[in-house]
DNA sequence: AGCACGCCGACT
DNA sequence: GTCGGCGTGCTC
């Protein structure tokens, strides 16, 4: 028998190995294998599929051994795993990669042990390799990593092969666990004393001169009350302030008065429900809208619920979440942010308590590998996770019994993946996984993608309007301040309008909270030479450097790349060099003189970078504790706060005028989605946007929340010039230090597509940025017309990659195939 | 991707 | 003379 495994290496396709007899039995598709691959490695790798026959004459090497009893991936994982590899034109072991954690992928380690026939005549050893050696002669075998602690990594390698040749030593190749399960200490009382007239005389004695060890007696006596003797805790709940630093409880154990045993801990954390799902009420709105979601399910749709900013779909969500948990099936809940989790989880933990798992990239790889485990052995059982939060990884959840899959914010583009391969759109897999295994899928949005939105209209999606917000708030007004007459006038101060001063003026009096949205185009600021018109760029990429005031030096966005800020002009000498742009920190500034007393605080990138700064942000803004948040795009993304009455958009213009054919939808979705932030109570809210295009057709339908009038436009536009949703787009990004092969590859690429025919080849050309750590890079960007035949098309394409990647005049450029880019 | 092999410049 | 720099080729 022949098995097709999956590895770890970006290589096209599987690798087949020999199934050896006495493992015929036990290998199927889905468990885990070791297997040698080239010279001296073993890797774990995924079985996909075992056959009887092979073809061919290849010397195939066995599989080594099995690392699982039962699969660790259900069947639909595979085919998925099979259509994600096809669809997004990676690897098979570009996808492991993407999915399993660390935990799940072993690697073998070099091990070394003295040589049997070794006589231990140490004469013949040099001083470093006598180390070594007496080393082994105490523990019998040493990994490299310990090797080179005892003589360092220097000419370790070589040493050990001489001493492999010098018959001293052998070497083999041994799987390691990088997992590591958490412990901790539980105390308990030892039996002797469980005998009440022992106890007693224990703490008569200690009454005198161990006055904290009978104390800490007395608390755990306490504590445990009438269980006492079956009773165990932990240090930490025993003495919760431990000023004695532990050592009177230590004492105790080493009187054997006390019992200490190390048990596994969860990484996982316990959390209670508070709320039963039964005070779940909604209001009619949303009661229509649930109603309108599982007549979509019955009719085997995708369904959208496009529900305007506000409107409660998260309620909407528990509701059928609850529904799902209590047939004894699970919820996969995919979110575009890890940064977004906490809120959602938050609410979500109200009602299902540890039920609801997270799962995303900020979580360790212990933390993962656990919560595979727990899903892996998932039995239905109360105590069993049964809703999944993350990210676009939580997809690759071997999830046993899916019930529902929730797609929310579907219409972010983080949900894309852009690097590393596979690069998948979360929101689409979703929509194949449901389909594979046959459950339900919801795509929630306020703001619903062309797309989806396309989708819906033309009947492939079920859409669910749900425009009424939850409770008495009611959609904010939204102003608009024309900069151009504010500029003429000269009425306005720096970059803002008096509309916009009068109104954060107004909203300061009366204790509200104020919002200021700074989109990232405009958040860099560079310098330049008020003379010549020179800035500095950066060596590596093709950029400027952009001005980070905490640090006062240039930075390199791309690479990382810094210097210090130059006092004069490199090109002309001269010295009236000032730097243009406006950031967030200089909002934050210019804000802080003109409202000198309100408290202003920034949220972007910089200020949210240590693990709880995020946090700590929104819940200083929900408590009262900051006036003026002023932030990128992540203030705008689903954070409920109730005391917002005016949100504040700097610059609308740079947003529209990106060279990009989502441009406008992504402007338009930002204005709405942050606009969306006002006014959540009672009040109504107030949107001032500040724009040079004040009669601009975005501007005006995002005035009226006219998201159905924007949309339809936006489909024209995209039907006239053949942009998705009406055709598909592949772009294959070409990469190469010398940028004339380069050139000539790209070239050379995009002729043989184009002969393929039944496409439509742009490029190669220059991307905004042509070159990243010292690589330059050519897009070429391809447009299927709708109609079948894509996976076709798609092999076809990566068939004439794969051929100009194999010779040998273009092996120095680098071919990366991109489905559906954002 | 990782690892071995192989061919040239900087040190004991 | 060796060490170790990374260019090249291969992995069922």
């Amino acid at each position: 028998m022949f098995a097709d495994v999956i590895l770890p290496v970006p290589l096209p396709g599987f690798f087949t190995y020999i199934v050896p007899d006495h493992l015929q039995e036990n290998v199927v598709a889905g468990i885990r294998v070791v297997v040698p691959f080239g010279p001296r490695r073993l890797l774990s790798g995924v079985v996909a599929s075992v056959r009887e026959e092979h073809q061919g004459n290849d010397h195939l090497k066995e599989i080594n051994s099995l690392l699982d009893e039962k699969p660790i991936l259900p069947d639909y994982m595979l085919q998925f795993w099979d259509w994600m590899m096809h669809y997004y034109l990676c690897t098979p072991g570009e996808i492991m990669m993407a999915a399993l954690p660390s935990g799940f992928r072993l690697e073998s380690e070099t091990k070394i042990m003295l040589h049997p026939s070794f006589n231990r005549d140490m004469s013949i050893l040099s001083d470093k390799e006598y180390l070594v050696a007496e080393a082994l002669t105490f523990s019998e075998t040493l990994t490299l990593s310990e090797v080179s602690e005892i003589i360092g990594p220097r000419g370790m390698l070589n040493l050990i092969k001489s001493l492999i040749e010098r018959n001293v030593i052998v070497s083999s190749e041994e799987m390691s666990d990088t997992f590591s399960e958490k412990t901790t200490s539980l105390f308990s009382l030892n039996v002797p004393y469980h005998n009440e007239d022992n106890l007693k005389s224990i703490l008569d004695s200690f009454s005198k001169r161990a006055y904290k060890q009978m104390e800490i007696l007395m608390l755990f006596l306490q504590k445990a009350g009438n269980e006492y003797p079956s009773f165990r805790i932990t240090r930490k709940d025993l003495i919760p302030d431990d000023s004695y630093g532990g050592s009177a409880l230590q004492a105790l154990v080493s009187k054997g008065i006390m019992v200490e045993e190390t048990v596994p801990l969860s990484r996982l954390g316990d959390f209670k429900a508070k709320k039963s799902t039964a005070e779940l009420i909604l209001s009619p709105a949303q009661m229509e809208a649930e109603e309108n979601i599982r007549s979509g399910f019955r009719l085997k749709k995708p369904v959208l619920l496009h529900g305007v900013t506000g409107s409660g779909k998260t309620e909407i969500y528990a509701k059928l979440i609850s529904e799902v948990i209590s047939q004894g099936k699970q919820v996969l809940y995919i979110l575009p942010e890890i940064a977004l989790t906490s809120q959602i989880i938050g609410r979500l933990r109200t009602f299902f308590g540890n039920k609801v798992q997270v799962f995303h990239s900020g979580y360790s790889e212990n933390q993962k590998t656990e919560l595979w485990n727990r899903i892996v052995r998932f039995e239905a059982k109360e105590e069993d996770p049964f809703v999944f939060v993350g990210a676009r990884s939580a997809l690759f959840l071997p999830l046993t019994n899916p019930g529902l899959i929730i797609v929310d914010e579907e219409h972010d583009h983080s949900l894309k993946q852009y690097d590393p391969a596979p690069r998948y759109h979360a929101r689409d897999a979703a929509v194949k996984l449901a389909a594979l295994i046959n459950q339900p899928i919801l795509l929630g949005s306020a703001t619903p993608s062309a797309e989806s939105f396309n989708n819906a209209l033309s009947g492939k999606y079920h859409l669910v309007p749900l425009q009424q917000r939850f409770g008495k708030s009611t959609l904010p007004e939204v102003l608009i301040a024309d900069m151009s007459h504010e500029m003429k006038n000269r009425t306005n101060k720096s970059h803002y309008s008096t509309l916009l001063l009068d109104k954060i003026q107004n909203a300061l009096d009366q204790n509200l909270q104020v919002i200021i949205f700074q989109n990232r185009r405009g958040f860099s600021v560079r310098i330049v030479c008020e003379t010549c018109g020179w800035y500095p760029g950066c060596p590596h990429c093709d950029v400027s450097l952009t001005y980070h005031k905490a640090i006062h030096k240039l930075k390199c966005h791309y690479c990382g790349y810094q210097m210090s800020v130059p006092s004069y002009c490199a090109e002309c000498n001269s010295k009236e060099i000032r730097t243009v742009g406006f950031g967030t920190q200089k909002v934050e500034e210019e804000l802080a003189s003109l409202f000198p007393k309100a408290i202003i605080r920034r949220m972007d990138h910089d200020t949210t970078r240590t693990k709880n700064a995020f946090q700590t942000i929104i819940d200083d803004f929900e408590n009262g504790r900051i006036n003026i948040l002023v932030g990128t795009q992540m203030v705008s993304k689903g954070l409920d706060f109730s005391k917002v009455a005016l949100v504040g958009i700097l610059d609308a213009d740079s947003m529209m005028a990106f060279p990009d054919f989502r441009s406008s939808e992504r402007c338009f979705q930002h204005i709405l989605q942050v606009s969306g932030r006002a006014g959540r109570q009672e009040k109504q809210g107030t949107v001032v946007i500040q724009t040079y295009q004040p009669h601009h057709d975005l501007i005006r339908f995002a005035c009226n929340h006219d998201y159905s009038r924007f949309f339809e436009n936006e489909l024209a536009e995209r039907m006239k010039f053949g942009y998705p949703p009406y055709s598909r787009l592949i772009r294959i990004v070409c990469k190469s230090k010398d940028n004339n092969i380069l050139a000539q590859a790209s070239f050379q690429l995009a002729r043989e597509i184009a002969s393929i025919g039944g496409l439509k080849v742009l490029g190669p050309e220059y991307p905004v940025v042509a070159r990243i750590k010292t690589e330059y890079l050519r897009h070429i960007l391809i447009k299927l017309a709708p109609g079948k035949g894509y996976a076709s098309l798609k092999s076809q394409i990566s068939q004439k990659v794969r051929v100009i990647q194999a010779s040998p005049a273009w092996k120095k450029v680098k071919f990366f195939p991109d489905v559906d880019p954002y």
